[in-house]
RNA sequence: CGCGGGAUGGAGUAGUCAGGUAACUCGUCAGGCUCAUAACCUGAAGAUCGUAGGUUCAAAUCCUGCUCCCGCAA
């Protein structure tokens, strides 16, 4: 089976690595342009690229998938498979694949269409997730499911943690969905129209944490937003305003507090929300590192 | 050279602008109090103030180079 996969997100690698060591091992990866990253711009490669590179599988990273559409089609694979890839597939690219082109996404389809939407999962409080196999259409993870495999969300898991988890099925998921379309190419089940729901694309300042809500509420906020984009709110050291970061695990604990504000107890730090307060265990403030709130609250009576 | 914050006993910070005795909260250790304690009281140890150089009678503090950490932006 000639396979080529498609993706740049950490969460391919699993399923990435473990095509590679079967006899389905893919003929070709595409992913993402090497990009400038972090505070110092450093020009940094997908990390499943350099697991292609470690398979002898060659690499294709164009600034647009359509620039590489003809060479694509002219290696005629059976199968494209694509996962967290970052750009949107256009037609010339979903026809190359002689037998089907399908995406793995990480949501039960079709709840949490697009980007953020392993964070969409815990913010929303659902018990359990998973990962969608279905056609690669023009519309964004609209097309007919394949399969999907579930897993349940744990109650105090992250966003992070629950990315490891799905990535880990991703194998099986494929495997299945490849078994099925094997013995029957046309199979798929369309998504239910009523049961849509989107998951947009997430901006740091979409961590900025609004304390009129209830703590349930942002205690998995706290938790869908780790690692990324992270939660904050402000707070004034010596006359200016700054972030604090706010990481998890935070717990809500039935007390009184005015919204937003601050409130350090028996060595606990705490913090008022709409409905009952959140106990705080890890927290940054802007320009320092990430600490237990017990040394924050030592840092208070200087700052004061 | 994208913008900005930072480096001070084991931890988090104040002190830097207006150079002159090392401060605060916590931790550690010892003693006390207590039926008891993570509580309270008393005491002690622990810092050549990131690094290299410069100015000065005198530098955590002023000047210059360097290293490292972090927030934003991308």
């Amino acid at each position: 089976m000639r396979i080529a996969f498609i993706a740049t997100g950490d969460i391919a690698i699993p399923t990435f690595r473990h095509l590679s060591l079967t006899e389905s091992k893919p003929i070709l990866l595409i992913t993402q342009p090497d990009k400038p990253v972090g505070r110092h711009q450093a020009l940094t490669p997908p990390e499943i690229k350099s697991i292609a590179l470690g398979f002898q599988i060659p690499v294709w990273q164009p600034e647009k998938i359509g620039q590489i559409a003809a060479e694509l089609t002219a290696l005629a694979p059976d199968f494209i498979v694509v996962m967290a890839y970052g750009q949107i597939i256009g037609k010339s690219v979903r026809q190359a694949a002689t037998k089907a082109i399908i995406n793995l996404h990480a949501s039960i389809l079709p709840k949490y269409r697009g980007a953020s939407c392993i964070q969409s999962a815990i913010d929303s409080g659902d018990s359990e997730t998973g990962i969608t196999v279905m056609r690669v259409i023009r519309e964004l993870d609209a097309g007919d499911i394949i399969t999907v495999k579930k897993i349940p969300i744990q109650p105090r898991e992250t966003a992070g943690e629950l990315h490891d988890r799905l990535a880990e099925i991703g194998p099986a998921a494929l495997s299945e969905a490849l078994e099925i379309l094997s013995r029957n190419p046309d199979h798929g089940i369309s998504q239910d129209p009523a049961r849509i729901t989107y998951s947009p694309k997430l901006l740091r300042d979409h961590g900025r944490l609004d304390f009129t809500q209830a703590a349930e509420s942002l205690e998995r906020r706290i938790r869908a937003y780790h690692p990324w984009p992270e939660s904050f709110t402000e707070i004034t050291i010596k006359g200016k305003s700054k972030r604090l970061k706010i990481f998890p695990p935070t717990a809500v604990v039935d007390q009184c507090i005015p919204p937003g504000e601050l409130l350090s107890r028996d060595g606990q730090l705490l913090i008022g929300c709409g409905e009952k307060s959140l106990l705080l265990t890890q927290v940054q403030p802007e320009g320092s590192r990430q600490m237990p709130a017990a040394d924050f609250i030592n840092s208070l009576p200087a700052v004061g």
